[in-house]
DNA sequence: AGCACGCCGACT
DNA sequence: GTCGGCGTGCTC
């Protein structure tokens, strides 16, 4: 009843909307207002793409974000100029969710859109010209100069030219004065092209022309004819031999893939002739660019403890939107994750799996899509565009009720969520941190799941301390699960002091004796080895024996990273490589050296400490291509590695059998991170990396090297003691005002002239000191790295109260006091970047 | 973000 | 004299 009057209202509504807020990407903080043109009424709504002119002559795409029939007070409404599609691109939930996300990320909600949309379905507008119709040489007033010639000449062969093309032509830079002037002149017209970037993919196909089909004599004669052409002759039966269309003649009209003729070694030019005469033809044929997968709905057995574990977390449902499965590596979470989702598919409901970018090449996504087949999505970082833009499709299509996808997923046009489940939960890539919407995937899809009035499950081995948080405040269901599926044991683990091994002359290229010792033992058994650095490159740095000089980047505040595979040094934050000095530029000594350890390194180091085992590397440089990590995980799987040096990459759905020892070589790095969430991470790298040893017949080992041994860390990891950890630091946390017992927003300026950029944040500072609510404020100060693309960085911290609304306060009148610095000019060109819940 | 308008240096 | 530099102001 209610939905019925609902929608009538709403149509009621859009019928009489004579006004649009289309939501534009530009970095403005509001929607514009244009009228909806009579044409236009009926055709559009929200969610639906327009062309709106925008300033003198750009013309846009945006969204429409809401119908409505106010005109607006102090200006004249300029009119939309066209609409893109029949049907809403986006849904009214998403228009919510986006200005949820600006709102509470303190961003526009014109950069949400952009992060949103697909790049296929944001339209690029660029500027054309093309000849004017009135325009004749003879009888104008003006005389053209030569590059002004040539451009006319060209215009008469081809109707239109970009910019770009204009420029090839003249072969200068800067072609806007002679366009300019040819304007003037009334010569030329220039006008804003839109193109959509989507482009189905097609496959030419080949068929029977109509006659021949439906009549079999015509088709018996034809072969007579042809008995003296065996080239086309051959092509007809390789034709009749797939596409039965004696016995099937509907079967014609899909036709058959061109390149199968190819394939068949037949000739290309007999086929074009037999198009030519009309005896075949060719046509283009959309296809979806992923294969069609049947999903054989395989029969999942569960354990008994899973099983417990599901009718736990539905009957928790009942009463809490969000659930933390917290379960331990190898408890087979992906089973429960596989129940949950058959049944809310089911029910009618769609399904988001979010899973980190690095888990989802790998075995869980295999898995699923044997289970569900082609009505599961995925959504990778790493697919096209175009693929990007079907499986948008999809979802609205209702294809896809179910999809697998990264953090960025949670944009997806989905219209009636039931659950979301954010596996590995506590994987800090689930943050963006550039460009804004600086937002957290997991907190944005418990609040997607909110406005669908849909379920969360968040699971992990090792949760977050904000989840875990609120699950003992009860504000989320939990649910553990203690035992490793098919009784597989933990590992053993041993802590090896890197220390004494150094004084005993013990430690060779980096490898203590006992990590050496345990890695030769896995060799000598056919088992495999995983070695655990966080840090990709050769070293973290080189350095001059004789003087210290370290090599820096000129763009950014840090050492660079010694890359000697490529013989380089490389900026890991703005990519700026230089060459590896052969002498010192500071002293003139012939002696660099590295510095610390690097994946790339510890690969050189192994190769000669075990010459004859066979080493692999997996970072981000030897992943770089769609199918790298894939490759490398194959290779390794198949058993053609031995050693496997890798970076948290390492850490995630790799689910080998045949590990048993894993080599965790710099501890201390992961352990004594600057910020609050340094332990934290350390006991769930830890944890995770240590999960990979002795999955099922053997119980794995797991060798830590570290300078400190003794870290009562390491205590709590070994016994798995992840809720004693946790107390000891939320002690902590709450004695120094750390969330989850505050609420922190970065404020950050960034400019390239330090003095202003230090300037603008003592400013901004000092007006943030004044809002009224319960805070501590810690800064301004330079960055942890102070400059990064040759732009100096300056932070101010703020911890909120996290009771009452101070929250609420503090952004509005953050809004506020970004606005006033934007409206003086002495601030004007420093960059102020919000961060809301950073780290 | 672009892009226009507007006021000061080195070029045919 | 002009072409072109980038400061600053606005976009429904």
């Amino acid at each position: 009843m209610e939905s019925l009057f609902g929608d009538l209202f709403d149509d009621l509504e859009s019928k009489s909307a004579r006004f649009a807020d289309v939501i534009l990407p530009v970095p403005i903080p509001k929607m514009f207002t244009y009228k909806i043109p009579k044409s236009l009424e009926g055709e559009v709504g929200i969610g639906f793409r327009v062309m709106v002119q925008f300033g003198s002559k750009k013309v846009l795409t945006g969204i429409i974000g809401k119908v409505h029939q106010k005109p607006p007070k102090e200006y004249e409404a300029k009119p939309i100029l066209d609409v893109l599609d029949s049907y809403a691109m986006v849904n009214p939930l998403q228009i919510k969710f986006w200005s949820w996300m600006a709102e509470y990320y303190c961003c526009h909600i014109g950069e949400v859109m952009n992060a949103a949309l697909p790049a296929g379905l944001k339209l690029s507008s660029e500027s054309k010209i093309q000849l004017n119709p009135t325009f004749d040489t003879e009888t104008s007033p003006y005389p053209l100069d030569e590059r002004e010639e040539v451009i006319l000449q060209a215009l008469a062969s081809k109707s239109e030219l970009s910019y770009d093309e204009c420029e090839q032509l003249l072969g200068i830079k800067s072609i806007h004065g002679i366009i300019k002037s040819l304007v003037i002149k009334e010569a030329i017209i220039v006008f804003e092209q839109v193109k959509d970037k989507y482009t189905p993919k097609v496959e030419s196909r080949i068929r029977f022309s109509q006659p021949f089909v439906e009549d079999r004599k015509s088709l018996e004669t034809l072969f007579d004819e042809l008995s003296a052409k065996p080239k086309q002759e051959e092509i007809l039966l390789k034709y009749l031999q797939e596409v039965p269309i004696y016995q099937r003649p509907e079967l014609n009209v899909k036709g058959l893939d061109k390149r199968i003729f190819a394939d068949a070694g037949l000739s290309m030019s007999s086929l074009k002739t037999l198009i030519k005469n009309g005896v075949l033809e060719e046509y283009k044929l959309i296809i979806s660019r992923f294969e069609e997968i049947q999903g054989n709905d395989e029969e999942v057995t569960l354990s008994e403890e899973q099983n417990r574990a599901i009718e736990e977390i539905k009957s928790s449902f009942q009463e809490k939107q969000v659930n933390l499965l917290h379960g331990i590596t190898g408890s087979g979470k992906t089973e429960i994750y596989i129940k949950l989702i058959e049944e809310a598919i089911a029910s009618g409901s769609q399904v988001l799996l979010l899973l980190p970018e690095i888990a989802l090449t790998t075995q869980i996504v295999s898995r699923l899509q044997k289970v569900f087949g082609s009505k599961m999505g995925i959504y990778h970082s790493k697919f096209s565009d175009n693929e990007r833009v079907e499986v948008w499709n999809g979802v609205i299509s209702g294809k896809f009720s179910f999809v697998v996808g990264v953090r960025s997923s949670i944009f997806l046009p989905f219209d009636s969520l039931g659950l979301i489940i954010v596996d590995e939960e506590h994987e800090s890539s689930y943050k963006q941190f550039e460009p804004s919407p600086r937002f957290h995937a997991r907190d944005a899809a418990i609040m997607l799941s909110w406005l669908h009035q849909a379920k969360t499950l968040l699971g992990s081995a090792t949760p977050s301390f904000e989840s875990y948080f609120n699950a003992r405040i009860k504000k989320y269901g939990y649910v553990q699960l203690l035992n490793r599926y098919g009784d597989a044991s933990l590992p053993e683990f041993l802590i090896s002091d890197i220390l004494v091994d150094k004084k005993k002359q013990l430690l060779k290229l980096d490898f203590t004796r006992l990590m050496r010792e345990k890695i030769q033992e896995a060799l000598n058994n056919q088992e495999q080895v995983l070695i655990f650095q966080n840090r990709r490159g050769y070293a973290p740095y080189i350095s001059c024996e004789d003087c210290g000089w370290i090599p820096e980047c000129e763009h950014c505040d840090v050492s660079l990273t010694y890359h000697q595979y490529s013989e380089e040094m490389r900026c890991h934050y703005c990519g700026f490589k230089e060459k590896i000095p052969k002498v010192c530029p500071a002293c003139g000594s012939g002696k660099l050296s590295a510095v610390g350890l690097g994946t790339e390194r510890i690969e050189e180091s192994l190769s000669l400490l075990f010459p004859e085992a066979r080493i692999a590397r997996m970072d981000l440089d030897t992943t770089r291509s769609k199918y790298g990590y894939q490759r490398i995980l194959e290779d390794f799987g198949a058993g053609n590695v031995d050693v496997l040096v890798g970076t948290q990459m390492i850490t995630k759905g790799l689910d080998f059998d045949r590990v048993t020892v894993v080599g965790i070589l710099d501890a201390d790095r992961i352990l004594y991170f600057p910020d609050f969430r340094a332990g934290e991470r350390a006991f769930q790298q830890i944890t995770q990396v240590a999960g990979r040893a002795g999955r099922r017949e053997k119980r794995g080992v797991v060798i830590i090297q570290s300078r400190k041994p003794d870290h009562f860390l390491f205590d709590q990891v070994i016994k798995g003691d992840y809720k004693g950890f946790y107390l000891q630091d939320m002690a902590e946390r709450q004695k120094f005002f750390y969330p989850p017992f505050v609420k922190l927003i970065k404020v950050s300026c960034r400019h390239k002239d330090y003095k202003l950029a230090e300037k603008a944040a003592r400013h901004l500072h000092n007006l943030l000191l004044e809002v009224q609510v319960k805070k501590i404020m810690l800064g301004p100060e330079k960055g942890l790295i102070g400059k990064i693309k040759n732009q100096y960085i300056f932070e101010t911290l703020v911890k909120l109260d996290k009771s009452g609304n101070a929250q609420a306060i503090f952004k509005h009148e953050l809004r506020r006091i970004l606005e006033s610095m934007y409206a003086n000019k002495e601030f004007r060109s420093v960059r102020i970047i919000i961060d809301v819940d950073p780290y």
